[in-house]
DNA sequence: ATGCAAGTTGAAGTCAACTTCAAGTCAAGG
DNA sequence: CCTTGACTTGAAGTTGACTTCAACTTGCAT
């Protein structure tokens, strides 16, 4: 297949493939210079990194689950607190969501009044303050953590 | 309070206060170019925002959510709708866990071989990638400033 | 054989949310 | 009074994941 067969097929675009190939994330048939071919196989692996990136994964960390010859090769730890990871941020996030539904539905005049709300407010904002203190624990330089996308 | 005392109170770097103050997200007593003081609603004002982004709002749709006084000033039709975002994306949280954690117990060999695993692979990925498809259509121009994120 | 859309490259630009820097100001302790 | 450290500002830098650009090459259709 051509790059633009695998776009179309996989909505991602041409420029995000070439990118992935320069980050070792997909393999390419192509000699240099010349027009990519991918091999079909390259749906299996755009599909794990899919994987990956919504699990909240790196580029480089889902590269570090590739071999050289971009066959998986997983690192159970890392997937395992990953997991970890996952259950905490959805468990927050029901939290929010209740928080926002009551919100949008409340009644009550202003919402620094409503008591449902307040103590939803609280226990969604303190959760996320505790995640950004721990986020910036984890990166002692202070580097930003690029959006909690 | 001085700008020290919150940042100690919240976790949020006294940087990160002077950079809410100026998108408008929190208010101070300051005259320009003296200390800032900050009342007390300062820190209903850092739980909105830190709620607002947990809930996958931009910094400028929480500053949307804020009347020019700094009370809260809701848009339900907004949140009932980052609300209906939320279940989509918890769900498929849920997915993505459960095929880390899959993959991180199971025993086979290459898991490109797991039939389980190639099932939650595919359900997680065209999931993500779905959704990557329909975050780019609200970007066409890839200039648009308002994230969906 | 030739035209031209579609592909190639490395380098540079974009975006959001911050952080860091340089240069200067203020306030309290000694 | 003077030092020192916390504070002020605007400007510039950082991060990750891409996209866009400029300048060429390729390869299929005519």
């Amino acid at each position: 297949m051509d790059i633009s067969q695998v776009a179309k097929l996989t909505g991602v675009p041409a420029s995000t493939l070439r990118y992935y190939e320069k980050r070792g994330l997909i393999t390419s048939l192509a000699a240099r210079g010349t027009r990519r071919r991918f091999a079909p196989s390259v749906l299996d692996q755009l599909a794990l990194v899919a994987l990956g990136q919504a699990a909240g994964l790196s580029l480089d960390e889902v590269r570090s689950m590739l071999t050289a010859n971009g066959r998986p090769n997983i690192n159970r730890q890392l997937l395992a607190s990953k997991a970890i990871e996952l259950d905490t941020r959805i468990r927050q996030l029901s939290a929010v969501r209740r928080g926002l539904r009551h919100a949008a539905a409340c009644p009550a005049r202003s919402h620094a009044e409503c008591p449902t709300f307040r103590k939803l407010l609280k226990a969604a904002a303190s959760g996320a303050l505790d995640r950004q203190q721990r986020e910036r624990k984890l990166k002692p330089t202070g580097k930003s953590p690029a959006g909690t996308r």
